[in-house]
DNA sequence: AGAAGGACCAGTGGTCCGTA
DNA sequence: AGAAGGACCAGTGGTCCGTA
């Protein structure tokens, strides 16, 4: 069941030990490892070799088509990253070093289950207990070896996974689009805030409300960009801009 | 409506102007205003003149007993505070430079207005709105001129608070016991994780819980404190202590 | 050019400890 | 001594920008 929600190409504890070393490497005479703005150069990380159970049949390669060492895992000094997305249609999967959307749909669910892990032992133990997907969820995802997961990436996409949540169909519409047209992620991703405003709008622009009214959703931070837009929304959609003085700016249109 | 908030002893715009020279002044030359540990000289805090409106009835005094200073407010180099709390009676109002636990949890009451004014400016501008007594909460608080909260006090006394709110009748008797013995705030500060222990205790020990399911409570941080003895009830309070390997923590006897 | 993610940064929760 | 609160600090949310 764990092994079901691994990617297609993930690192994994090898990759962690090649940090370590780097880490341990930088603080050179045991002072606190200063963190300047410089600390980019040090390339130690390494991939492993696939093992079988990690084949899964969420997207598959990376194996004999590598080209850039010659035989068997990559040298020292490369940078080893998750594949790029590209739009793909539901139920399709990617080929040729890309991963799919249905992928990427799939690691927010699996930031939900590290989510759930974290809460439970923080329970267990007395502490706090978090209701988002926090750093400390990121943290604990990537010691349990989910190297593949980071924030960045995560936050990124989070408005395409809350279309995909609130309004499936609409989001496989749009995906089937986007592939048609050979858009690429980046468009196809920027087309995911225009419905989720207009949905917003059923709900008196309160973006928040809707994520918070769907139970994996909720558990996610509404993007800055997104809530900007549905505020902009609310305040210049209807036909004039109010031009009065400061105070009670314009009300949510509601229903 | 307005000035009954006010507390009996209130620092008012003058000591924020006064704080601003210090900042300005420590900046000796321009450079980023070095903040090491040894940020703690400049004494330059003003207190005001006392007006007539100020007077709401919530305390009253420093006015003619000032005494450090001969004639008006206090010389320049005086650290204002606001004077201590002392256990007080319901209803019973502190004198003589101190303050009685009614300011106490109306300074909470205060900190609730001060919140729901930032949610309000927050839901205008589209921004994140917090749920909570946050940082952004004291800030408003003291640019609006409420000088008299703060964070370390506020989270001193969050735990006397949800007692007060969770068992009124319980709180009170605790007050009048603690007042009848001449015991001293710390003492009764402390006896007042007991009670709220021993309730958590019917919701499994979910202190987050007991505070949530109170809509002016909802608002406080559960105290760190409080949280862990919580947990060390739920733990130890059975017979025995679980001799067993680690995994499953003791089951928390619910109800 | 398009995209993944290490690393930075302003402002947070939490509370210590120099102060009165 | 008992207590109020400025100021610190580790770890956060947020995302830029050097990287591949």
């Amino acid at each position: 069941r764990r092994l079901l929600l691994l990617p297609p190409n993930h690192l994994d504890a090898i990759s962690q030990e090649g940090l370590s070393e780097e880490r341990e490497a930088a603080g050179s005479g045991g002072e606190p490892a200063r963190k300047g703005k410089q600390r980019r150069g040090g390339k130690s990380k390494r991939k492993k070799a696939k093992t079988d159970e990690d084949d899964d049949g969420w997207g598959e390669e990376e194996d004999s088509s590598e080209t850039e060492s010659g035989g068997g895992g990559p040298a020292a000094g490369e940078r080893q990253r998750e594949h790029p997305f590209i739009v793909t249609e539901p139920g399709e999967v990617a080929r040729a070093k890309k991963n799919g959307l249905d992928y990427l749909f799939h690691l927010y669910e699996q930031c939900r289950e590290f989510l759930l892990q974290v809460q439970s032992l923080a329970k267990e133990r007395g502490q706090k207990c978090p209701t988002k997907v926090t750093n400390q969820v990121f943290r604990y995802a990537k010691r349990t070896g989910a190297s593949y997961i980071n924030k960045p990436k995560m936050r990124h996409y989070v408005h395409c996974y809350a279309l995909h949540c609130l309004d499936e169909e609409g989001s496989n519409e749009l995906r089937r689009a986007f592939k048609e047209r050979g858009e690429n992620v980046g468009a196809w991703r920027q087309a995911c805030y225009k419905p989720l405003v207009a949905m917003s709008a059923n709900h008196g622009y309160d973006i928040d409300a809707l994520f918070n009214a769907h139970p994996r959703l909720s558990i996610w931070y509404v993007p800055t960009k997104l809530r900007q837009m549905c505020h902009v929304a609310r305040s210049g959609g209807g036909a004039a801009t109010s031009a009065a003085g400061g105070l009670p700016p314009p009300p949510p249109p509601m229903f």
